[in-house]
This record gives structure tokens, sequence and C-alpha cells, in this order.
DNA sequence: AATGAATGAGCATTCATTCAT
DNA sequence: TATGAATGAATGCTCATTCAT
């Protein structure tokens, strides 16, 4: 969910953007092992390679860190999720993209998962901050997907567009969260079926 | 989901253990408006009217205070989800009172349900001990009510119980926190029909 | 200029108040030695006895304790000036007064003297207010008597009360700033009979 | 006090002694707006408009570039006080110029006044070493006019040089220091004629 | 001469916790 | 039980200075 690294391959110098995105990835790791609050700066730059000083030389504070972790990957994401679904004429095949994309992209990162799941949850300040930014626009996305599903006839009418994203979010929510508490150490991707099955047909038998 | 203070009716003095409930009340309240890591032990004190130190006589440390209020609220929240499926028949309706259940009491305790959305989720620790203990009997709660379901034919074999009780409480737990969140003042409960709709039936048209 | 420490005589606790004083002359000799800026709150505290943190209950931060020096000598002396000033008739005994004890109280303490010479002239901030609060109140008092011995005909009329002030405080601080910076220990006090006599008859032979 | 800037007229390129003191200037400007303290190199660097690191070719620290303001101004005024007097005779006429220029040269330019009066005195190491280098200088021209006026029977022998090159130095200096503290924009230079009134005649009635 | 990215030492302040009363 | 004064460990951030280019 966040790009790798890149080395100029032309020298030996590293490209200026390389080192933001080191400290952000050494950021992840770190914030993803001790916690955010836990985390020292200090311990950021070390994995990153460079002086505490440097950080700030790309980021404003230690706040900073995390929402440039939240905003970046969050933008990888959307234009991603975007991409896939552009070409799909199904809308239910677009929400089955789009749940196996979101399980894919942080089963992918443990580290980045963890980040995503505990520590940007840990503070109303951030919280409201993300549910209406970046967050938005995913859940919007949904949503404008299933209010397409409704006009095609695919989805039920008499039911509230805003409410199903979230409940689609939720339920995929839970699966991360559930996957980077988990002991053993299974794919998160494949659970993307059974909550697609489920949000569309339910669970009573008919 | 925390009992109401209780003082004695025939003396002015207060029960021994409606101090400790004291000082639990001001910690969720304090917790939810300034977050766990900002607020004080200090502030919890002033909040519930006693000392400083007092505190350190019911609760063997900040971290135990926000355990305290978990576990206290779980084990109200359990006893009377039991108490409530308990004399039901129809695994749907025990699933639809337990969902109702779950919106209504952090929709009439808005404060404790900003510990339970954000403050409980912002370390990996507290996570990691919660999703194995209090949490882990809820979820098993609804994935048995599933099981008797899926027995008596109602719910549909070829789901994963476990994955099914995860999915239910995640598209509730989208709602509460999508509920802390919002500027706006809608009731929380009522959502618990359409979480439920969606849950039995799916958003597919028929 | 500073009260001394003083130890309740009925029992070996340390009085409340003491405390405080502890950490004021212990800053007064820790700044006076290393310089406000180049002084660690710290220092200031094992000096004083005391651990980081006590200070911080007595003084709200580090720019405060600075401002207490200051203020708390400020009262002081301003307090004996009036009080030896009040039974004198004489307005030229009474400028005669203020200047002995000016130079006697810095002179009495030399730590003191250096923070009022040099660590309080540092900063815009602080010289903007002091010269606005007891400082102006100090030049007021000498401006008074000077305004009342041009009433009674004893002093030129055609000089400015404002600026007469100041050119005695001018002197008399002068004389303090030489000395705490010479290398030779001689004693301050006695220079207030040249200054006066200057500032009285003039430089001018007769 | 300070010369102004040169720019070479016969080209666009300025010369090198230009840069020198347009870092001179700007630090001028910065230290008497923020403060010595609170102002950072980068500022000076940014407000003479040359690269952080290019201070450093011309001044070994930041210390050092206090230290030149000081000696920069004082050397131009002491070399303009010596002009001025050296073809006078009367030494009362003599002290009346060296307190006008005083006076005149921080009256005309208001940031090196507060370099001066406020900047240049919060700490003791400028502090020692000034009063033993250029400001020694200037104190001992003003008591040598004096020993000479003494010799000429026109100021009083009963007092000692020293002392009276002092008193009029720490008169002026108020001045000085009231001055740019002061909301009001009086001009400085007229009051010299106060202070020498003073400081010839004194302040009693005769 | 000039640059400015990188460095890393340094410090005020907070606050959970203790303990003498 | 209850108090609250005292403790002291712990850390984000700044900025003077360097040095490769």
């Amino acid at each position: 969910m966040v790009k790798q690294l890149r080395y100029s391959n032309s020298s030996n110098k590293v490209l200026a953007g390389d080192k933001k995105e080191a400290i952000l990835r050494a950021a992840i790791k770190v914030f993803s092992q001790n916690g955010f609050f836990n985390s020292k700066v200090s311990d950021v730059a070390r994995q990153a390679g460079v002086a505490d000083g440097t950080v700030y030389l790309y980021f404003k504070n230690k706040d900073d860190i995390l929402h440039s972790i939240f905003r970046h990957a969050m933008e990888i994401f959307i234009e991603e999720a975007k991409k896939k679904i552009e070409n799909l004429d199904d809308p239910a095949e677009k929400l089955r993209q789009i749940a196996r994309l979101h399980l894919e992209k942080l089963g992918q990162d443990r580290d980045l998962a963890v980040v995503f799941q505990v520590e940007l949850r840990g503070s109303t300040k951030f919280m409201e901050e993300f549910s209406t930014t970046a967050f938005a626009d995913y859940l919007n996305i949904i949503k404008q997907v299933f209010i397409e599903g409704q006009q095609k006839g695919i989805f039920r009418e008499d039911l509230n567009p805003t409410v199903c994203s979230k409940v689609l979010f939720g339920a995929l929510d839970e699966m991360v969260t559930n996957w980077i508490l988990s002991k053993k150490n299974y794919p998160l991707a494949p659970m993307a079926e059974t909550v697609i099955s489920i949000f569309f047909d339910g669970v009573l038998n008919r």
C-alpha cells in the first residue's frame, strides 16, 4: 500500500524523495512494533538510517508522520481501486474487487495493517480528521457503486446506500483487525469472498 | 453499560463500592473528552472528587482503570445479552436482540462509546488482551447462536460461523464508530434493524 | 534584598514557604554563575536540594523563576526604601538614603546583583515588562522626592524630574555593573556618597 | 555607528566586504527584533540574502557576529569621538560633544541601540570582555578629558575621575535604555544637554 | 566563494506513582 | 481509608555548525 523505495539507477546518489519514503517505511515498522505513543522519533530515525533532525526536514512533527502514512497509503489505495473498477460494468463485481483489494493490500503489509487498524484508531483527533477526508472518499466510492447497483436493479432499493457501504466496510475492517491480532498466520485476501457472499446473499437459508 | 452510582440512602456516607464506581464514571468521562493518553490521573481524580492518591487505592495504575472500564462494561453487557436471549427460541430473533442491545447500550452512553470505539483501540497491548477475553466471549455468544441457527436449518451451512459472527460484529461496530464521530445526533439503536436485514437477506435484489 | 531562609524553630519540618525561597536562592546562585540561558532547571533543583519536578510546584516555568527573583527583591527593596525615607524631611537626605540603600543591598549580595545587572537585561521581553512595573515604581519614588525638593526650593526647577531620576538611577546602576565586573573586591556602598555629591553639586569647580 | 552598505557602482557585483557588512546589518536587525538568543543564524542569513553556510565564511560562530557588531560600532564611534574633540580646547565642551555624539549615534539607529542596550548585556561573558576592551577605551577617553579638566581647574579636584566618567556614562546609558523601551518616539540626542547640565552643575539650587 | 542538506547534542516540562502523615 | 506534596524518568524538537558539492 506504499510505494517501494526507489534508488537512482544511474548513480549511487539516493533520490531526494527516497529519504522521505525511507522515513515513512521506518515509521510504519516502528509504530507497528511499539505503538505510536511508545515510539520515539529517534527510533524512527535510527530505523531509517538518518539523524533525528533529518526527520524534521521532511515532517512537521511526530503526528505528521502518522498522518502522512495514512494519506500516502490511502492515496495509492484509492487510485488503484478506481482503476480496478473503471473497466467493469457489474456493480456487484466492482464491490467484490474492492473488497478483495482492501484485504489484499493490507494482507501484504502487516506492519502497515497494524498502523491502520490500531495506531490510527487511538485518538479522536485522528479519527475525526480521517473520517472526513480520505476515508470518506473510500466509503463514498463504495456508496456510489451501490447506488449504481440500485439503479440497475441489482441491489435492494429499500436499503440506505450509506449504511450499506458502512456495513461492508465494517465487516472488512473487522477481518483485518482479527487478522493482525491473530496468532495464526492465515492469508487475509480469500476472506473477501466470504464477506461478499454474506453481504450479497445474507446468512439466511432459502 | 455501567451501573449507575448508588448512594447509601440511610446515611450521608458514600458506600465503599460507590467510590470505585465514581472513579470509573469519572474516567469514562475524562477519557472520552481528552483521550486516554492525554488524560491525567489527576483529572480523573478531580472529576471523581477524590485525591490523586485515592485512585491508587482502587486501581493498580492508569492502564488498570481503562481495563476496568472495559471489563466492567462487558460483564454487564454479556450478562444482559444472555438474559435477553435465554427465553427465545428463534436464533434469528436472538441475533436481532443482541444487535439491538449492542447499539442501545452504547447509544445510551456516548462517553462510554467513545472509550470503547476509540480509546480502547489505540494499543495492540489492549487489543490483544481484549480480543482474547471478554470480547472473545461476546463473539462466541454470537457464534453459538449462529451455529444453533445452522443446526435448525435457518442459516446457510456453507458459511463459517466464526467469520459470520465477525461480520455481524464488524458491521455493528462500524455503526457505533460512525455515530460517535458524527456531528449529527441521530439515534443509534434503530440502525440495528438495517444491519440485521442486510446480514440476514443480503443486499441483492430477488 | 531577599529574605533569608527561615527554618521552623519549633520542629525540624521545613516551612512550606521555605522551599520556594530555597529554590529562589538556588536560582540566584545558579543564574549568576552560569547565566540564565545557560542554566538548566535541573541545576537549580539540585542546588536547592529538590527534585526537578518540585520546581514546577512553585514556579510556572524557568522564566517565572527569573521574574520572581526580580519581583521578590524589588518588593523588599521598595518597602525598605519607603520606610527609610518616610521619617525624613529633607528631600536631599532622602535621595542620599535611597542611593545608599541601592548600593548597600546589591553590595551585600553579589549573586543577586549579577542577576539584576546582567541576567535581567538580556531580553527586551523582560526589560519591557520590568521597566513598566516594579522598576517604574522605584524610579517614581525618586521622582516624587525630586519634585518635593523642587517645591521646597532645594532642587533646580529648570530640570525635568523624570530625567533627573533616570540620571541618578543610571549613575548608581553603572556603579553596580562595574562593581560586579570588577576583579577587585571593593565595597560598593560608599560610592553612594560620590554619586550623590556629583548629582547634587555637579563636577564643575566654583 | 555602523558604516552604510556600499555597493559597487561600476558593476552589479557586490564587493566582498559588503557581504560581510550585509550580514552585520542583517544581524543587527534580526537580533534587535527577536533578541540574540531567539535569533537563528538562518534568520540572519535569510535577512542578508545569503545561504546559512556563507555566514560561517565571515564569522567564526553566532557569538562572533555579536562581538563583531560591538567591535565594529565601537571602532567607528571612538574614532569619530576622538576626531570631534581633537580640535577643542575646553574639556567641558569636549564632554558635551561626546555626550551628544553618544546619543546622536544610537538615536539614529534604533536597531543598533537595542543590540547595545539589551542584547549585549545578557551575558557576563560578553560583559566582562567588553568592559575590558573597547568599552574601557571609551570610558578612558572620558576619564582623560576629565583629568585634563581637573588640571585646568575646571572640574572639582576632590572627585575620582574614574567614578565621574562612570557616572556620566551611566546617565547617558540610562537615557538610551529608556529611549528604546519607550513607546513614545522622542528624539534622543537633545537629552545630552540635560544630562550634561546635571553632570556639570548638579541638581541643587544656588 | 557559496550553498543548503544533514547532523546530533542538548533541555524544559509533564505526569504517573509513591508514601509520610 | 484518604490525602496531596514530592519525585524523577522520559522525550519531542530546535538550531548552530559542518562539509560534500
